[in-house]
DNA sequence: TAGATTGTTAATCGATTAACAATC
DNA sequence: TAGATTGTTAATCGATTAACAATC
């Protein structure tokens, strides 16, 4: 299996090629793939290889035979739902973020446990907290996004957890741990500030 | 020089410091911090060492000594302010992302090239885009987010550059590099998707 | 064929973990 | 002192890079 680094230099490869398969190209030579994902060429084709993806000596990859292959890694062969909990500043965003329906992902509902914010009729809905476990079970969602203040995001883990979800990811200023059977990533503003600070102050001194 | 994956943790300690100096706790063990970041002992320890951050043998670490030095670390010492760049549904939230301005973050402002979304009275105002570097220079702002669309990210980047900015956070779905003299982290929703899916199916077909 | 690029092995690099002497 | 925890060195692990034979 293949470790988080990896999977995001996969990212970076699909879309290039995308982007690569709109100007019309039909090949495509791991050192470019390189150069888009700023990347070794021997990387690319390292990661290539842990996935059993080959091209042709002299003739580097067809663009289209790669991009399908990246995609079905990626999950990008079949539609993909995501429901979010927390219907506030960033949970709303969410829901609303454009491009991702393009992308094989659909945003299936938005959850929260204040009536007030319960909307049937947006696209997607808001539904109340307790209709989470009927609405994932019954079209089988497998990832959800927390977006509910930190207080609240462990019982909302736990909730999705119980309905079946199996990726998780958390923008709740806690740090939750993957339980058993579900992987669960965090995704925390302050520790992205806090980090890009450190490096600009150390670079800073570094001069 | 420190690499990302150690400020992350150092982040983590920091948090659960805060936590523990909130239960009034004065000392604290190795042990303990790794529990709380779920991460070894020996982990700890060695960040530390790195930083030259010691405690005592047998007595561990001084809660509030800890704290401090890892909040001068991650700049926490003194006020940080962060711009934010593209007033939609990312850029608004991020805005009113709560909590940031109780550690030691503030948002001093937000920039779009759209007239309509100008409100020089909202909290953080919300400004014309030609008045980025004006306000970054007047205010030495180093920190900015980008929060626009993918074609316009590029652009945006160059007039931070331009106005000084030093550290940027990237949520335009294109994967930007760090010019010189400047940090850039990406953080691509598609692409934390994307790695959740690969996981849970990896994880899924391991079984 | 000659030349260029892959696919893979080996070498290097860096980060994490284990172990334990130092010491409070 | 005896016992527990640190701080650091050495061992391990894993990921990246370099190199080059295979081959299109």
């Amino acid at each position: 299996m293949a470790n988080r680094s990896c999977v995001i230099r996969l990212s970076r490869y699909k879309n290039a090629l995308n982007r690569l398969k709109a100007l019309n190209f039909v090949r495509v030579f791991s050192d470019n793939l390189a150069d888009a994902a700023g990347v070794t060429a021997a990387q690319v084709r390292k990661d290539f290889s842990l996935f059993g993806i080959t091209g042709n000596r002299r003739g580097g990859y067809r663009v289209d035979e790669l991009a399908e292959q990246l995609n079905k890694i990626l999950g990008k062969d079949q539609l993909q739902e995501v429901i979010v909990v927390g219907i506030g500043n960033i949970g709303r965003a969410l829901l609303h973020y454009p491009g991702l329906d393009k992308s094989g992902i659909r945003l299936a509902a938005g959850f929260d446990i204040d009536p007030g914010k319960v909307n049937r009729d947006s696209q997607p809905p808001a539904l109340p907290l307790e209709e989470l476990v009927d609405v994932v079970g019954r079209r089988e969602v497998k990832l959800g996004v927390i977006a509910v203040p930190d207080y609240a995001a462990q019982q909302v883990l736990e909730l999705m957890l119980s309905a079946g979800i199996r990726g998780v990811l958390n923008f709740a200023p806690i740090c939750l741990k993957s339980p058993e059977g579900c992987i669960v990533h965090n995704i925390n503003l302050e520790s992205e500030l806090e980090n890009l600070i450190y490096f600009v102050n150390a670079t800073e001194n570094a001069q």
